[in-house]
DNA sequence: TGTACATCAGTGAACGCGCGTTCACTGATGTAC
DNA sequence: TGTACATCAGTGAACGCGCGTTCACTGATGTAC
């Protein structure tokens, strides 16, 4: 439990300060948290922060490459669909999706609002919607190969999906729901996006 | 032009600053924003400011009073449709809304920034959600009326529709596009978040 | 294995920058007679 | 209509608070011999 060596201590104090931050950062929000908000949370002294992060910006950033490796483990994960055609491929990105936020709620809440004051991190969140995005673009292909039609050009469509679950997300998984709203399980979100989406792209029933 | 009296005077003043503040929060951000760079832009010294808002979230209160004028005008504008089964009506809440935020984009812009990082203000913005909402939950039964199923229960379809059509306005009529990106046109953005909804509403092609 | 010195993680009080806010002052408009 | 005083919008330098950041210090771990 107790680390001995300088090294593992140092690397103890870095994971309490993120873990610290993750929680704080869900309590208050990112902008609204201060450097000794963090340190407290953590048990350590204001000072010690600098040690492990330069700012809180580079905290983000630590944070954010974390979430990075998740992502790509997700990537690789089994069970891959790709034909948007069949409801199943757009449940499983969906999901994918969900599990996603539903994991890293903290952080990507510390990045939205980072990115509404940050050029840099607008830029890292841009470019995270973009690498979604071009995941997606083939897998519409199906959908035009299948003899139905796209509600608007490839573009304008991945944005309208991207912006309809990235904040159907949010709204549930980051931010504290509407006061008389009540939050829908796990699966009643993924199957309410699955089929608003899977319809919006086909103009199918299902 | 010149105003003589002491109350037009202040009055031209506190518009001046008011009209400062929107080109300045749509070029830097609400949170971003000094109070300085809004006495600077609008030509006035920085005590000036205070002698018409006590803060810059007075000044902020004070743009969602001209936004609710306007929008009060809007809503007892003529055409009101009501019948979702028909894409006519959808359209022409699309249209609605999509002229709203473009009128009103920086205040928008400052009421969201704002209400990541203040507890009032992020009431504000879900109450105004939330107004929103119920006129279109009227709007839907027409659709299970006709025979119709939603993707969703209505809590659930209003909320997605919402995140879907004010998140889509954002990206496209506040926030600098994404680089790469084209700028659709108001008319081919409106097509496109009335076939995605109309779709996502009632199942059926369009 | 022991001793003496070097290194380094952590501490928390103090420093200082940025920016919101104040306030004594100016000059023009309003009011009283 | 004119004069004397009051009021008030606007000014901008100065003040001071909050918070990020530093730094001299402590005590424990690492290294040399």
């Amino acid at each position: 439990m107790t680390a001995t060596s300088r090294r593992d201590k140092a690397a103890e104090t870095e994971a309490a300060l993120k873990d610290a931050a993750k929680r704080v950062f869900a309590a208050k929000g990112y902008l609204n948290t201060k450097i000794t908000d963090i340190t407290k949370e953590a048990g350590r002294a204001a000072g010690s922060f600098y040690n492990h992060f330069a700012s809180k910006e580079e905290l983000l950033i630590a944070l954010l490459a974390d979430l990075a490796e998740d992502s790509d483990q997700q990537a690789t994960s089994e069970g891959h669909l790709s034909d948007f055609s069949d409801p199943a491929a757009v449940r499983w990105h969906v999901r994918q999706y969900w599990d996603f936020y539903r994991a890293n709620a903290p952080t990507m809440l510390a990045l939205r609002q980072a990115a509404m004051v940050n050029e840099d991190f607008a830029a890292t969140y841009a470019n995270f919607g973009a690498t979604q995005a071009s995941d997606v673009e083939s897998h519409l292909e199906h959908v035009t190969a299948a003899g139905l039609r796209l509600p608007a050009n490839t573009q304008l469509t991945i944005a309208m999906m991207y912006q309809l679950i990235d904040n159907f997300a949010q709204m549930w998984l980051v931010t504290p729901p509407p006061a008389g709203w009540s939050q829908p399980s796990d699966e009643e979100a993924i199957e309410a996006l699955t089929r608003f989406v899977y319809r919006g792209f086909t103009g199918r029933d299902y």
